[in-house]
RNA sequence: CGGGGCGUGGCGCAGCCUGGUAGCGCAUCUGCUUUGGGAGCAGAGGGUCGCGUGUUCGAAUCACGCCGCCCCGACCA
């Protein structure tokens, strides 16, 4: 993409609105634009990031046995009437009525809905274990929408639903998604931790939060220490196998919220030098139900004695748009965004210092035809902007590796590639940049 | 929903207290010069001062009402 064809609508200054730095940044680097209170218009940059996110959470989740559909954001009252939760759900659900005065809503989140396919299509235990996923956008009409996407009104989620026998399987598809999730997270860059989370009415250790620790966290967070860099389950992981020894390892050790937090507990279970106080951004949480929208919709099962049997539910999200807003608060300095690589809008600046001088833009084309040919994505700065409004752009923008083009060093053949991350430089020769970056 | 604050060219702000018809920086446009870390000079365009009502000879400024947005708290992916 040549920047001078691209819609890159960046600030120098900073919006009063924003208060906390990953929302400073999002406006600041062009990738959304307020609309109203919690919602935004998501521009060029930021739904590429969004697209990445939604492609790591898409390929993981199918690695782990889920199948995508999607369900609409609108939903007739009917089904929530059914489970009680039309009442339940109070203003924090949109109520929208349609022209033949109609009862409809705007989804805050899809059991009922799920439920309500499940149980039109799905008669026997045969046909279990059973796990639907989509990623939709919703919307919750907080009362105080904040921090830009990460407490939005309108969002982006992925939400799973699994359907089982009993409990013992409803356990083990709760085990897929505990561990796909790490793995999720883990792709992006991301350290998360599973704390222990409220677990409703039904009670049970089946539900936990996924937090990303970030000194600019929302809540507080209790956890032992050797939770913070234990390795994550690789790509060869088997689904289908037992995997409750992988998330046994982590369960038996300390990781709490605010909300849940036991200090007693915490002190009597992990020594003091293990104790880890920290603040943290939860950007997704595993929930295991029963029967309590089963039962109500009379979504049943024919077993294997021929008894019909309520499913076995849990559901499992996973907050998509707020995830951008995490991995900035989790990876930024003070000149802007830090994509790790696989979530980054594009893989490599190509900056351009002076156009319209022809070594530099024969070396510029050559550099981007051929990383472009190697499926590179690649964001080249071809404008008339000086050196150093380039420079600060690209740093706010956050994209990993800047390969810089100017007369100085391509005198002598050479082009400087900045790594993001670290800041640091290096000269190379153009020919050694091309079998780099665009080698097979 | 309780408490606090803000609304003035695209963005960031001053002006308001003490009423007299709007200003600064950035951005934008034109020209010249410049080109390795957010350039310089010269010129230009752009604002129903959130909306409404009232007070007044006169309202960005004072009063009342409404709307929007932000922050703290209670609540949430």
């Amino acid at each position: 993409m040549r920047l001078s064809r691209f819609f890159l609508p960046v600030l120098k200054e900073t919006p009063a609105e924003a208060q906390i730095v990953s929302h400073r940044l999002m406006l600041r680097a062009g990738l959304v634009r307020q609309e109203a209170a919690g919602i935004y218009a998501w521009l060029p940059l930021g739904i590429r990031v969004l697209q990445k996110i939604e492609q790591i959470v898409r390929e993981e989740m199918n690695r782990a046995g889920a199948i995508e559909i999607l369900m609409p954001t609108l939903q007739p009252s009917e089904l929530w009437k059914e489970t009680g939760r039309y009442d339940a759900y109070g203003p924090e659900m949109l109520r929208i009525k349609d022209r033949h005065d109609r009862e409809m809503l705007y989804g805050p989140t899809n059991e009922d809905m799920v439920t309500d396919i499940f149980r039109s299509y799905v008669r026997s235990y045969k046909s279990l274990p059973l796990n639907l996923y989509h990623i939709q956008w919703k919307f919750r009409d907080e009362v105080r929408p904040r921090f830009g996407v990460m407490r939005g009104r309108e969002f982006l989620m992925k939400d799973a639903y699994s359907f089982d026998l009993d409990k013992e399987g409803a356990r083990r598809s709760y085990n897929k998604m505990y561990v796909a999730y790490l793995r999720t997270f883990a792709r992006m860059g991301l350290k998360t931790i599973p704390m222990r989370a409220e677990t409703g009415p039904i009670g049970g250790d089946l539900s936990h939060e996924f937090i990303v620790l970030a000194e600019t966290g929302e809540s507080q967070v209790f956890l032992h220490q050797d939770l913070i860099d234990m390795p994550v389950p690789g790509e060869d992981v088997d689904f289908d196998s037992d995997l409750s020894p992988i998330v046994a390892e982590r369960t038996a050790l300390y990781a709490a919220t605010s909300d849940v937090h036991d200090q007693a507990r915490f002190e009597a279970e992990v020594p003091e030098a293990k104790r880890v106080t920290a603040r943290g951004i939860e950007v997704g949480q595993v929930f295991y139900f029963g029967s309590k929208y089963s039962k109500p919709m009379k979504a049943v099962v024919t077993g294997p004695d021929g008894k019909d049997v309520p499913v076995e539910g849990g559901s499992y999200g996973i907050g998509v748009s707020r995830l951008v807003g995490a991995i900035i608060e989790a990876s930024h300095d003070d000149a802007g965004i830090i994509w790790p690589a696989p979530v980054a809008p594009f893989d490599i600046a190509l900056i351009n210092l002076k156009v319209g001088d022809a070594a530099t833009d024969a070396a510029c084309d050559k550099l981007y035809a051929a990383l472009t040919r190697a499926g590179r994505d690649v964001l080249y700065d071809d404008t008339n902007e000086r050196p150093g409004a380039k420079f600060a752009t690209m740093d706010l923008i956050g994209i990993p590796v800047q390969i810089v083009v100017g007369p100085r060093s391509l005198a002598s053949g050479a082009v400087e590639v900045k790594t993001r991350a670290t800041g640091a430089k290096e000269e190379i020769s153009l020919d050694a940049a091309l079998n780099r970056f665009a080698g097979s």
